[in-house]
DNA sequence: GCGTAAGCGAGACGGTACGTCTTGTCTTCTG
DNA sequence: CAGAAGACAAGACGTACCGTCTCGCTTACGC
């Protein structure tokens, strides 16, 4: 796992984007708990130092995967409404959690990195944090109008605004539904809704 | 991981405890990524063979450390009110799940249980489903006794309150102190308190 | 290239011979140079661990491999004439070097052990000094018999008689044909011959 | 191993002592077996290309190393009795390969040409070839000079004299010592000194 | 005296084999 | 005769070098 810091200037983006590919259709046939680099090497046509030179570990190949199209999927509309970009934002995490060629594989992604300070780091890095950066923004830009109650930590609400998607997927398997993702909403909502313009479906 | 399903009556106790007793202190040491079934067989003096045929994996054994002492400590005392009751419950779960000798352990079962889906039942039956049974008992009497609102899910109730909790614990790791466990009981009983009722601290 | 000195009574003997035919057949195939540790456990049928659980090295498993249907053949019958004896001895020595399914993998093992002092101190032990041992004794008793002068040295008489076979197979590659292996005898006796016995053939 | 037959003229002088000297103290630390292209070209401060470009394999380095230092060292003084001579010329060889600078790299060659036809070409032609013309051409002239018997062939008396040296230093490492070197000559004059000028030490 | 072709240092590349590790099964010996 | 001890087949691990292949750079011919 030792890093000699190669140039990247002379990365082979060939090499590069077979083994992301490889990884990928890999990581879809067996899962990811099966890959190994060994096999991503032999599917890519790649040496096995190649992988070893551009990425710490097996984790880290799969968040090279998954972390753009994951963002790209997350990617909000502004609609103008803050807490309508939220709920449709809990929507969209729930799409990708749910989308069987993803959620497995970050779940698996979030269970290496428990054993695996530098995968978790880089992990938080370009997945957790950003998302996080997105949903504080919304929320804080909500409360500035008004349109949820200012006493409420931002982190708080975040957190049990999406806390239930990732305990679904990790804890009870539970059905990650679009109605699901709206009833987190509407309960989260309802509770942080500034007194005066509380909703009452 | 075959079962030849042996006679449990001629099981050797002292055979068990030393296998158990060995994993738990393994896994306090070096942790549960670490831990092997050689590792746990060589240090409680018994044979590979003695862990395989009572146990289909190093997540199994795992479980069996911890499942007793974590039921257990959640039980929550039956103080006559379901709402406190419920509060409690979320209080102790944050408190067994930020014990760095049982949450990561637990956190790291979670994750092998996602590739492993004869664990993921085990730790479903044994730990999960068990603990929800009771927080939707819970929940269910403060709904019939009118002080939670009834028109909203149970089991989205129980995933409001708890699923931060695991979040913190897998995702952000950020702390799971009592007045985190507070505030989310806070929010989310504003949310799902009968009209009637609200608080409003 | 540890040895934890497992336990020789419950070796497989099914492993053994399956790992030293295996090594006899792609040495004969490949030659000594391209034989592989994975190779021999793969057509073995034997994992590598076995291998390495027995042997120190590749040239231990090739030197057991050889050592005794070597010496088998190195055998001389007892004429009766210990200068008969040794004549003979430097025939089949000429012989055994001289064919193409040996001659070529002990001097392999040769050069290997030019590098490893382990595998060096069993080639010596096992093949060079009990071959040598019995050359000396012929030697000693030709000389007892006074069919040898005694005032050589014996180690001195045996390199003489022994070591052209040997430069020939290293060095120039010279055929190694009985009528050398005569020649090196006839013009070795002829200085080391007592006085009044001195052949002139 | 494939050369493209670059222009010599425009060989790097710079580079090519640099390569030797690596090699040769390399040599002395690691020794032959542990000394790796790569290496040499690390501490040459040389690409490995620029080896591979004028050398076609490790061993045909360190043949350029060796092979005029040691072609120096045995170069006979003529001093008109063929004889002594030969002698000397014995001496010497034993001195060289005795050498541990020299020696034990000389066996390691030797043992690579063993499984590398064109090392052991080159080796022949430019070590092995040269030094035995020399040893020949000096037999040739004590067997017209009536100081050797002329009915034995002359590579059998080279053999005879100069195999125990190599024999010695590849087979039984026993000491090469300048009484060695005498003893062979001894005996070896003793058996093919002409009938009427038989020296009887 | 200028451009171009080569050699050069550097090092990434596809590979092979290494020796170690762990898994889950099978075998043997022992209390 | 149950179970500890541990040998076994399998195969992934991460490392070391292999020999080939670009890269820019610099050197020195030949036009």
């Amino acid at each position: 796992m030792v890093q000699r810091t190669p140039n990247p200037q002379r990365r082979s983006a060939r090499s590069h984007a077979a083994i992301l590919k490889a990884a990928y259709e890999l990581c879809q046939q067996q899962g990811y708990a099966r890959l190994t680099i060994e096999g991503i090497a032999a599917r890519a046509g790649v040496g096995k130092q190649t992988i070893y030179r551009w990425w710490p570990s097996k984790g880290a190949v799969l968040l090279d995967v998954f972390v753009d199209q994951i963002l790209a999927r997350l990617d909000a509309a502004d609609t103008g409404s803050p807490l309508d970009d939220l709920r449709r934002r809990v929507h969209t995490t729930a799409e990708v959690l749910a989308d069987t060629t993803i959620g497995p594989h970050i779940a698996s992604l979030l269970v290496d990195a428990q054993a695996d300070p530098a995968l978790a780091k880089e992990l938080h890095e370009r997945l957790v944090a950003p998302a996080r950066a997105q949903h504080r923004e919304l929320i804080r830009t909500a409360q500035d109008r008004g349109e949820l109650r200012a006493d409420i930590d931002v982190d708080l609400i975040a957190d049990t605004l999406f806390a239930p998607l990732w305990f679904r997927l990790l804890v009870t398997k539970a059905e990650l539904s679009p109605d699901f993702a709206d009833s987190i909403v509407d309960t989260v909502m309802s509770g942080t809704a500034p007194a005066q313009a509380r909703p009452r479906r």
